[in-house]
DNA sequence: ATAGGGTTAG
């Protein structure tokens, strides 16, 4: 009977069935072996293949004596599904209670660290792993180089994967896909698009490849890559799944390029979840809201359920284009479909209601919210009034940022400037010198990135080292006269004690202007740039960017974290909204 | 006898 409940709880799992599932599972109660660790087993596999981890962890709990196996599988579920804190508080766990270690236990404690991207704990279980010699597992050595990848130990990822006498794909994978996964630092993109090139030298790369790849020239706005590879993948005859071709649509959407992105979303038989949430944000992210809500009832009247993912999808589109009450229809109708909204839904709603510039009611909505609030929420709410010159709310706001999080300097950063453009510049500075005798308040470093030819290459705030040579700062101060002769003002922030001259000048040093600088000399009149951003663009550089597009009689796209901006003859597409 | 690469969003 174990041995029945076993094959077909495994087939339940590989389908997802989770209605199935739950009735198997009352039968097994029924039968009274739920608690038998191998039943007990697959019935946790099950619940975590469906992503209720709840369910999961409740059969996990009453197994009396669970087994490698199935700490396993309820580890790698939290670690799998984004719970990477909860996952490593199990593997502590099952340490304590003396289970035996295999190979798939390593693995899942591997995970649990990656998934929380913590590098010391990693270190520990690489230890573990010494200590029972299984490091040289394949296993275990691929969740090793993913690991070290992911938490930005890049030396020691390649050096495993150096020490390899046999790299499979699936250890490339593991490495690509680890350095893939920097996002939205995307530190080690550049180094992921080298590896993959040497890679299809020496093995055939298979769909996880191209996904973790394709996801890279997504993050870097690297057109001409995403497109080599999309040829590549034609020419190698890999019989494509709708999984490769949703990261294809990702990779165009992103890099702006909605023709090619609609010709692969046309060749596709037909459309997932994942497809439709794709498209559905990234029209949202190019300002094309009317599509996205279209599309949005086109995916119901195809029968796909919407998910929480969905509805953050269609609720930043709503955001994009200021519609507060579609927002809100939008907000109800999720419960509608049952799905409770996250508090990453109620941030979508704050920084909705707050652009379309209701800051009192976007407040309310935060203090009245069911969930605790959360720093994004708040940044959201300091980001609006900072825009509409709040003082009063973006007081409120910041205090309750600094108790969350005293060591993050954006809040900072943007109350200084509220003050400033209140014209409370002795506020303003007082501030900025709290911020710098904080310790650790520091600013996430802006990073843009630019791809001419097949390279990409990546600038930093200020950086005037080898990659900025005489010719782009040459370009900078040409830019800098031309385009005040042409409209564009400086946004100059007084406070910090710096003088105007000062503040103007370092803001020709930030790395959009120096990305876009450098495509300028390096590509052909009239060719269209493409520029991506770590950070959300700074309004300075959008009015630049503004003004330099039509200067330079060039198309401009900058994609930042939050849309695609698309620069034309002096105007954006996001119409200023950003 | 039971698990074990990854897609969208933040």
């Amino acid at each position: 009977m174990i041995i029945t409940y076993v094959n077909v709880l495994k087939a339940i799992a590989d389908g997802a069935a989770l209605d199935v599932g739950r009735t198997v599972h009352s039968s097994a109660i029924m039968d009274g072996i739920e608690s038998d660790v191998f039943v007990g087993s697959m019935l946790v596999h099950v619940y975590v293949h469906c992503g209720s981890l709840e369910e999961a962890y409740a059969i996990f709990n009453n197994i009396p004596s669970p087994n490698a196996v199935t700490w396993g599988t309820i580890i790698c579920g939290y670690a799998e599904h984004g719970l990477g804190t909860e996952a490593l508080l199990l593997s502590k766990k099952m340490q304590e209670n003396g289970v035996e270690i295999d190979q798939g236990l390593l693995v899942a404690v591997l995970k649990a660290s990656e998934s929380s991207s913590c590098l010391t704990q990693g270190q520990s279980f690489h230890a573990l792993a010494v200590e029972w010699d299984m490091q040289h597992d394949e296993l275990v050595g691929n969740a090793l180089i993913s690991m070290y990848a992911t938490c930005g130990n890049l030396d020691d990822a390649i050096n495993l994967f150096n020490k390899r006498p046999h790299r499979s794909t699936m250890a490339w994978n593991a490495l690509i896909s680890g350095l893939a996964s920097q996002s939205p630092d995307y530190v080690h993109g550049r180094e992921a698009l080298t590896a993959f090139w040497q890679m299809i030298q020496v093995v055939q790369p298979n769909e996880i490849t191209y996904m973790s790849i394709l996801k890279v020239c997504s993050n870097l706005c690297a057109l001409n890559q995403g497109n080599m590879i999309h040829a590549h993948l034609i020419e190698g005859g890999l019989r494509w799944e709708l999984k490769v071709g949703n990261a294809l649509i990702a990779m165009y959407l992103k890099c702006g390029n909605l023709e090619y992105a609609s010709c692969v979303a046309n060749t596709l038989p037909s459309w997932d979840i994942v497809t439709f949430n794709t498209v559905i944000e990234g029209f949202g992210r190019s300002g094309l809201v009317k599509q996205a809500l279209h599309l949005f009832d086109e995916m119901l009247r195809n029968n796909i359920e919407p998910n929480d993912s969905t509805f953050i999808s269609i609720l930043s589109a709503c955001s994009h284009d200021g519609l507060v009450e579609k927002g809100h229809e939008f907000f109800e109708l999720m419960k509608l479909h049952g799905i409770g909204p996250k508090i990453d839904h109620y941030d979508l709603m704050v920084d909705l209601i707050g652009r379309a510039g209701y800051l009192n009611e976007a407040e309310d909505f935060l203090e009245t919210m069911p969930l605790t609030t959360d720093f994004v929420g708040w940044m959201a709410m300091l980001t609006h009034c900072n825009r509409l010159v709040n003082v009063d709310i973006g007081r409120r706001s910041f205090s309750v940022l600094v108790k969350m999080d005293p060591s993050n300097a954006s809040s900072y950063v943007l109350m200084s400037n509220l003050y400033a453009d209140a014209g409370m510049l002795e506020d303003a500075e007082k501030l900025d010198n709290i911020r710098k005798s904080t310790n650790g308040a520091i600013k996430k470093p802006g990073k843009a990135f630019i791809e001419i030819g097949n390279k990409v290459h990546e600038f930093s705030v200020g950086c005037r080292g080898q990659d900025l040579s005489g010719p782009v700062y040459a370009k900078l101060q040409e830019l800098r006269s031309q385009l005040k002769q042409n409209g564009y003002k400086p946004h100059i922030n007084m406070a910090q004690g710096r003088s105007s001259k000062e503040e103007e000048s370092m803001l020709w040093e930030h790395c959009e202007k120096i990305a876009i600088a450098f495509g300028l000399i390096n590509t052909a009149e009239g060719s269209t740039l493409r520029v991506s951003k770590n950070l959300r663009v700074c309004s300075d550089c959008h009015d630049a960017t503004k003004a330099i597009s039509k200067v330079e009689k060039r198309e401009i796209f900058i994609v930042d974290t939050y849309r695609v901006h698309h620069f034309v003859g002096g105007q954006c597409s996001c119409q200023d909204c950003y």
